[in-house]
DNA sequence: CATATAAGTGAATGAGCATTCACTCAGACG
DNA sequence: CGTCTGAGTGAATGCTCATTCACTTATATG
């Protein structure tokens, strides 16, 4: 008889299928919500979709509520990761707001249904937005708030502009940007329009005077 | 007997009686959903808050998601009208912006029930969002492109960026400035802002060079 | 091979809740 | 006053799924 710890630790061969499954189940479940919404998805279409029985989700996933929240849970996660190994050889404020717009836009292009997901889901309802946004989209806003504060030490941004506000208007220029990329079905090339952001961002819209 | 034509009109009474119901039903299903989100709404407790039983309010909404629907159709429909009045005076581009700016704010600032549910419940899945975002929505940003096209006719905006983007930079702002404000129970002066918003979106967070 | 363990299954369950409808009642009208 | 109309009621209905659990199948172990 194996002692207690060991009866508890899992085969490698075991932890592997888990992570298959779990993954499966996860994609399935992005992949129909972002069809159907939340609320018009049935845990039984995305266990069909996964290849799985009815019952398994429950292996995985203590409930359906909890399936949407590991979803973008490691969505997220995944996407900070990222950004923060991305980022972290450029050292020049400019340099680094470009390239954390196109990562932005790069990650959403390369998964439209995750995007979907993400643009309309997580909003679902305050309760649910509050909790998880405390978390995963505060990490990324702070993110994206100490590259302003960092341009604004360098010199190269205005610091009579409190550094939140200047990450309001660019995370929603690019939220609002992907939204309506999600919304429209027709071609609309979202990583061309990385750079025009950047420069409105930077730039503003009022002409120079010559 | 009444004649036909007559029977089927109601007299002022009860058309008012209507309005006064229906109003209700309205105003106490948008602090119902914005408390607890819509999925946790029960069609019972909105009724209990309106005063009436729970059948009456299926003698004025077909169903739960249409009175949602409701609610948020005649909140953007006052506001658009609105915005409309209150810029028709206003020729200069640049005073105009400023308007709708403060408009925004003020409205949302103005019932913060109905925000949570423009901010939360409106994106709630991808199809509802784009059933309604393409009637109501769509008109907002369409009055705020055509601000944007008189102010590059004009020659007081750059005319070198895509008016659509542009839009999309101003309207992500707001938004995401109210989605903050909406999330953030502690005081957060949404209408000190504006101006704020305004010279941010004209002149970009980048530092002049003297 | 026998036994043990854990993963996986999917039909059955039942809880929750939107919706209905048989009824009440207040006011209108001759 | 008697009768009619239709707004309003709220208990009862029934439907829709999320969730469960008794069972099957696969793998490890000695």
């Amino acid at each position: 008889m194996p002692t207690k710890e060991l009866a508890t630790a899992l085969p490698d061969r075991l932890i592997s299928a888990r992570q298959g499954k779990y993954q499966q189940i996860l994609s399935a479940a992005v992949e129909v919500i972002a069809e159907n919404g939340f609320a018009n998805s049935r845990v039984s279409v995305i266990a069909a979709r996964a290849g799985v029985a009815d019952g398994t989700i429950y292996l995985y996933f203590k409930s359906k509520d909890q399936i949407l929240m590991a979803a973008l849970d490691e969505a997220f996660r995944s996407f900070l990761d990222k950004a923060r190994v991305e980022t972290a050889s450029v050292s020049d404020p400019l340099l680094k707001l470009g390239a954390v717009i196109d990562l932005h836009l790069r990650a959403m292009s390369h998964n439209r249904a995750l995007a979907v997901v993400l643009q309309t889901e997580l909003r679902q309802s305050a309760k649910f937005l509050a909790e998880f946004s405390q978390r995963q989209l505060r990490s990324y806003l702070q993110f994206l708030k100490d590259i302003i504060s960092e341009g604004q030490s360098a010199g190269v941004f205005r610091d009579d502009i409190p550094a939140n506000l200047a990450v309001s208007c660019l995370f929603g220029a690019l939220d609002d940007v992907v939204t309506a990329w999600v919304l429209n079905e027709k071609g609309y090339d979202l990583l061309k329009v990385g750079s025009a952001i950047r420069d409105l961002f930077l730039n503003g819209v009022a002409k120079r005077s010559e």
